[in-house]
DNA sequence: CTCATGACACTTC
DNA sequence: AGAAGTGCCATGA
């Protein structure tokens, strides 16, 4: 991992992995990653993410189980209809993580 | 090179 | 249980 791609390129492989109808916080996703503490770094790689890739960037939630954009954003009711859409209810703006979060 | 920012996590009040 | 404060790391100006 000499190049800052070879960075993302991990987590969104790590990304890649994630089954449908789960979630993963930020920071797990980071740590499975093989990076652990870039929690944040994975927001910004999300955020790099060429538009009209196939990777599930909405299963990845932050540590309260909720979405990290704000509710009135596009990108929040995007996000929330996909994780619906995965059979992943949201109780309150939030997701029970005991119950949908992924472990590999 | 230093400063400020961000799709965050963790500990503590 | 919920809110506030602190820490971490990569990026871009």
């Amino acid at each position: 991992m000499e190049n800052p791609a070879d960075k993302r390129q991990r987590i969104w492989q790590t990304l890649a992995a994630v089954p449908r109808g789960r979630v993963v916080t930020y920071g797990q996703l980071a740590t499975l990653a093989g990076l652990p503490g870039h929690a944040r770094y994975v927001g910004t790689c999300l955020k790099q993410l060429p538009p009209g890739s196939t990777l599930p960037w909405h299963r990845v939630i932050n540590a309260a189980g909720a979405i990290s954009f704000a509710e009135q954003t596009p990108n929040h009711q995007r996000q929330r209809s996909l994780l619906e859409a995965e059979g992943i209810r949201l109780q309150a703006g939030r997701i029970d993580l005991k119950r949908y979060r992924w472990a590999p």
